[in-house]
DNA sequence: GATCCACATTGATCTAGATCAACGGACGTT
DNA sequence: AACGTCCGTTGATCTAGATCAATGTGGATC
């Protein structure tokens, strides 16, 4: 089956929102529709970069690893989000799904030069990264110098944005409910703790009723105030 | 006295390489050359960003803080490097000078509207900004999972890499000799490690007879094999 | 509904690195 | 030269979070 980039749902979030109804006929040609299974890899850490993507449906996260195993996750995306590094030749980091996804995949040469030929293209591209090297600077500021608590609800908040642009969430006043798209033992590699720290803290949070946990992928937060404060400066006792 | 962008010392390694001797000359009348002395604020944190630079001489960090005092430093800008946050609103960090340095300056919205209309110096822009973006992950898998040890290594190993490049440095053989353009705290804020953990890192390293310390600012890297093993895993045990 | 399995929670203990405290050495000023 | 200031080093102690070890729990399979 052809993809036709006209009908694709991510159309007008993606970096293709820059093109015109010709040069979308023209990109349609150079890209094709790839499933992937949760837990399935699309990139290697260490891999010449030799294709990139629009993700159209699903999550993935970017990795990268010491030998012993240790990983941390440096980067989450979503429908819309561009994978890949175009104009470098090697992948930093793994791009591993956390749900069976969907992308729109480009060979980097083909990308790359399809890129330069459409500045509004480019610059869809550069505002995207720049705006994602913001998020990942503001991430460097939490692994270096934040406890665990003052992560965990940075995170929680940083999750419930951006999961409330997507489908996954339900905002009623100040109820705010999400899904998190995976387990304990990713949440503590984005943190940088460990998936025992990570529980503690989300039972402590619970306990003092700024939190609540319907089960264990669902996250509620009653108390979004406080766990700004708790976020910012860990300005905050228990009772 | 007005600034003259083909005779500037960065011409051909800034974004502006980008850039033809006509459009040099449009693109002077934006700009105005900026001393800033060891310490000053080029950009806050928080601020509109009303200003975007190149480095043209000196070195600068970005820093994140928080409310109580402690800070990450994010990021080193060295001559030939982009500052600022172009097409966005807001300085998400600090940017400040650590030693005497120049600029040279353009106004956010003059500079955005260039870029714009010469898309091979958007492209660079792009390129710098990706590079950055691999950088900055490469820190959080430091920041997120790497030992003290692993960290002052890997620090080691980078400086001297960057520093290479730059004046700073004479390599002889395998003799590396660097001078950090920053004391103890800052290293240890770039580490998200305290200022004693930094010390007594070095010192153990300096003797296991890895590197040596002619002075506080001063480091000679004798054995940057073992380094690089330290830094990838900690495969290190003292004697 | 019983069994299993993967995952999360909870508890007990340990340790890397932080914190607190003293000391030292380079440099600039009088 | 004596003094003070700024930094860096070194030592002693403390603690947040890691590690080690059970113990829950919810969902899939038969």
């Amino acid at each position: 089956m052809l993809s036709n980039c006209e009908q694709c749902v991510v159309r007008n979030k993606s970096i293709c929102s820059a093109l015109d109804p010709d040069e979308l006929i023209a990109i349609n040609r150079l890209t094709r529709k790839v499933a992937i299974k949760a837990g399935q890899a699309l990139i290697w850490e260490g891999d010449d970069s030799l294709i990139v993507a629009n993700v159209v449906e699903g999550a993935f996260k970017l990795t990268s690893s010491l030998e012993d195993g240790r990983e941390q996750i440096i980067g989450l995306l979503y429908p819309s989000d561009f994978v890949g590094r175009p104009f470098g030749d090697k992948n930093e980091y793994s791009v591993t799904a956390l749900a069976d996804s969907k992308v729109c995949v480009f060979s980097r040469s083909d990308f790359d030069e399809f890129v330069r030929e459409h500045p509004d293209l480019e610059h869809k591209l550069l505002q995207r990264t720049l705006t994602e090297l913001d998020r990942v600077r503001r991430s460097m500021l939490l692994l270096g110098r934040k406890t665990a608590a003052e992560r965990v609800a940075s995170f929680l908040l940083e999750m419930s944005e951006r999961l409330a642009d997507s489908s996954c969430s339900v905002v009623g006043g100040n109820l705010q409910l999400f899904a998190l798209p995976f387990g304990r033992q990713q949440v503590a590699d984005i943190l940088g703790l460990t998936i025992e720290t990570v529980s503690r803290q989300l039972t402590q949070l619970k306990k003092n009723d700024v939190i609540a946990l319907p089960d264990h992928r669902n996250v509620q937060i009653l108390d979004a105030g406080r766990l700004q404060d708790i976020a910012d400066a860990g300005a905050f006792t228990a009772h």
